[in-house]
DNA sequence: TATTGAGGGATCGTTGAACAATCCTCTACC
DNA sequence: GGTAGAGGATTGTTCAACGATCCCTCAATA
């Protein structure tokens, strides 16, 4: 009975899934992922809840959850706006992830390393890459470089870079040329994961700066033209 | 004006007011950092809510920021509580606390480095341990280390370790003798704060490693003591 | 023409109340 | 001693209302 009981106990994340509040910020989430609510947008509580059918306060907690994972912005009386990242935003994004990124890498212990969901995010990114769905490869190196930081098998280090990792998506969105974005990490992702196989930390992680440094001035510079068209055309 | 204006823009934060909400998770912040309110303790919704004169949405939307925060748990049907820590928690804070701040030195770039605010820390600490407010010197080497981490001008990474070490405290709340927790420190941060003045970046990691590993471990000793006893009190 | 100020509509912030669902305690019972 | 159930207390959820704030418009003025 005892382990029965126990094994239950695992199913109760399940049970506890059920709340109105997430279920519409998941909705909200990847539809702010996927472009249909672009930065910059407001979200009244009246129109999203009004089309939802929930609760003004349900919608709240729904935004609130939104805006801890910095993809909303909440002013006072205003209401709540997807949010619209500068350039410095990004480079700290950026600074942020080398910090945190590299110091995984940095701290594997000795080989070898799990690496077989990093292995299936590179598979994910190379059937992007084959369906010419540039977007899908941007998701799929976000998932290579989230899987990276698992490997600290660290709870709160992956619910900190989580959300990073969300409002980098955010810029992604606002660039028009994805796939000069995208394409040319991806085989520098397969590049660290061989790395990481043979077992050469440093070297992946010497592979990992630059590649984050190439990919911070190549998003700003398109992220910075962008900007200026979108100040210019205001 | 161009310039007056520009200089005007950074009061802004300033002006932004705070709404009622806010305002309550903060003095339930605050409260649970100084140990008014335990690890453990229940926070009724009419208790408090009638004690601040606020409404109970308004507290529920208080009590979901400080969830946020892992500052709170949030039980279905049974209320709010002070979030105990396990062992786990302890030992997984650490290890975002050694990956952080040990890149976050090893970072740096060449010195001299702004150390002011870390001095500053230190003789908080000195200015503590001098009074024998024990907890007081816990505060201060929370201060200690949160100024270890701005030397990165993170705003992100500032951020994500203020709520790591905001849970910290919880678990030093927790342990009865914060006098042999935090007194051998005071000694090991004015070292480090040493090397780095002496431009030593690789040196300062170093200690702060072993620092963070000796803390870990004295914390999860006398934790894990305590945790015992409470649970054979229940 | 540009600026200022007043007014009105829309939206948000907060409260209070109501009712359902759940938990906890205490009692009665076997 | 252990169990079942009743009752009270607390939370979960929604709704309506009102005040506060913001934004837009428009007229008055220099």
């Amino acid at each position: 009975m005892a382990e029965q009981l126990t094994g239950l106990a695992g199913d109760r994340a399940l049970l506890g899934r059920t709340s109105t509040a997430e279920r519409v910020s998941d909705i909200l989430r990847s539809r702010i992922a996927e472009g249909y609510f672009p930065p910059g947008t407001r979200l009244s509580e009246d129109g999203i809840g009004g089309a939802l059918g929930v609760s003004r306060n349900t919608l709240r907690e729904a935004f609130r959850l939104l805006t801890h994972e910095r993809l909303l912005i909440h002013e006072l009386n205003r209401g709540v706006f997807v949010r619209v990242l500068t350039v410095e935003d990004v480079e700290d994004i950026y600074r942020t992830r080398s910090l945190v990124e590299c110091a995984v890498v940095r701290g594997l212990g000795a080989p070898p390393y799990r690496l077989d969901r990093l292995a299936e995010a590179v598979e994910e990114g190379r059937r992007a890459a084959a369906g010419n769905d540039w977007k899908e490869l941007g998701t799929a190196n976000i998932h290579f470089h989230r899987e990276l930081v698992a490997l600290a098998g660290s709870e709160r280090t992956d619910e900190l870079m989580r959300s990073v990792f969300a409002e980098l998506r955010l810029a992604f969105h606002v660039v028009d040329h994805p796939r000069r974005l995208h394409e040319p990490y991806l085989a520098r992702n397969a590049e660290i994961l061989r790395a990481l196989r043979a077992g050469d930390r440093h070297g992946a992680e010497r592979l990992l700066e630059t590649y984050l440094a190439d990919s911070l001035e190549r998003v700003v510079e398109v992220y910075r033209r962008q900007v200026g068209e979108d100040a210019a055309g205001t």
